[in-house]
DNA sequence: TCAAAAGTGTTAAGTTTACACCCATGA
DNA sequence: TCATGGGTGTAAACTTAACACTTTTGA
């Protein structure tokens, strides 16, 4: 009884969180300059361990709220890491989820606490173990996952300016897209709406204010079986 | 010391093999009907632990070599699955990996002797666990791979001819391709060689045979910066 | 009045799709 | 001689890429 499974060493499984954050037209990660060991003083991943009886999902969660203060945010596991040396403390296998969030909206108390700060994309300092390359595996899925389902939305606030938008897809691509080719395709995605707004905070003239309509969204990709 | 682990628990790790192989114009996996617990009698991937001193990857290639005698197999990670109750005789946390073998070329006494049989991949039985959701989520990957890289011939012999080929990618997209439009794909293709040899199993005319050259694919990609 | 971001269409190039017949051979 | 799978080109539809000027308004 139970002989099939206990003739097997188990292992401490830990979660690291890709955390996205997108301001003043930069892509940025939310990462730990460590106050506490091991490898303190060094710049890591949010992380943490996988409990009993908790789904690995739901440990990602927490951990990303232990951080942010933050629920219901949209996550996407990124793969498992499991060289035996990838921790030197000890062996531990690694599950990574990448989570976008809202950069206004999140606990700035609880951030700071953890000693977290929001890095550039392009400019992130050397990170301990594997984490390096585990945002590397995590920026690339986003960068596909972006390009074909709507998930910048979740980077922005619920009213954005197409400037923004527009600056958002460059950072996530990496590249600069032309202006009048990006809005006609946002143009011709029914999903995301124009409203009456004006946001006068960038521009002396004003931009419109755009809003993604998940509703519209999922509707119109019922018919494009 | 070692305190930052211990107050956490430890998990089993399990790897559960997707194995995909085309003969006869089909894809299909390799499952087991299990012969012996749990689950005795149902059907499963092909699965394992994790051991001491082993890395994820490693496991899942001795995994396969278990079921297969291969070495050097084209694998690819689906990622963790670490729902608390997925496995009901003990927590487990697996990590799914796909594999890519040439159907010719495994050892069938080794797989006799698992039970595993091969099932077209449209006829799957229900899969004990949560292997059928690894089941899909490995067919999603593969697919969007075999898009973007040359995967496929892992399922093929080092020589193929270009009907073989094309009824490869048939059954990895799941519809039909227009035959000119394919070929002309192919011939554009400069990694993809015509040789001189001439097969002449599957039609009276004989057709060209056809093998992938990693060399100039590699070569070309350096250029696609 | 001018600097700065918002907004707006057209054309060319490239890619994808649709489509039908002849060829070579062994049985 | 005929059934079977092998092999080939062109035109239309669609998608993507390149490109520059006018508008509004607060400072």
């Amino acid at each position: 009884m139970g002989n099939y499974y206990s003739s097997n060493p188990r292992f401490y499984v830990g979660i690291d969180c890709i955390i996205f954050g997108f301001s003043n037209g930069e892509l940025n990660l939310l990462l730990l300059k460590r106050n506490f060991e091991p490898a303190k003083g060094e710049w890591s991943l949010m992380g943490g361990f996988v409990q009993a009886d908790e789904n690995t999902d739901d440990a990602a969660k927490r951990i990303l709220n232990e951080l942010t203060g933050l629920n219901n945010v949209y996550m996407e596991q990124v793969g498992a890491f499991g060289n035996v040396n990838r921790d030197p403390g000890e062996r531990v296998i690694s599950i990574a989820y990448y989570a976008l969030i809202n950069a206004d909206k999140y606990d700035r108390e609880l951030v700071q606490r953890h000693n977290a700060h929001w890095v550039n994309i392009n400019k992130l300092p050397p990170l301990i173990f594997d984490h390096t390359h585990m945002v590397e595996q995590a920026r690339k899925l986003m960068k596909q996952k972006a390009s074909s389902e709507p998930i910048g939305f979740n980077l922005l606030p619920n009213l954005f300016t197409l400037s923004k938008l527009q600056s958002l897809y460059e950072a996530i691509y990496g590249e600069t897209l032309d202006k009048r080719n990006f809005r006609k395709r946002i143009a011709n995605m029914e999903y995301i709406e124009k409203t009456d707004k004006i946001d006068k905070t960038s521009s002396k003239r004003g931009a419109a204010l755009y809003r993604f309509n998940p509703k519209v969204y999922q509707e119109e990709q019922k018919f494009k079986l």
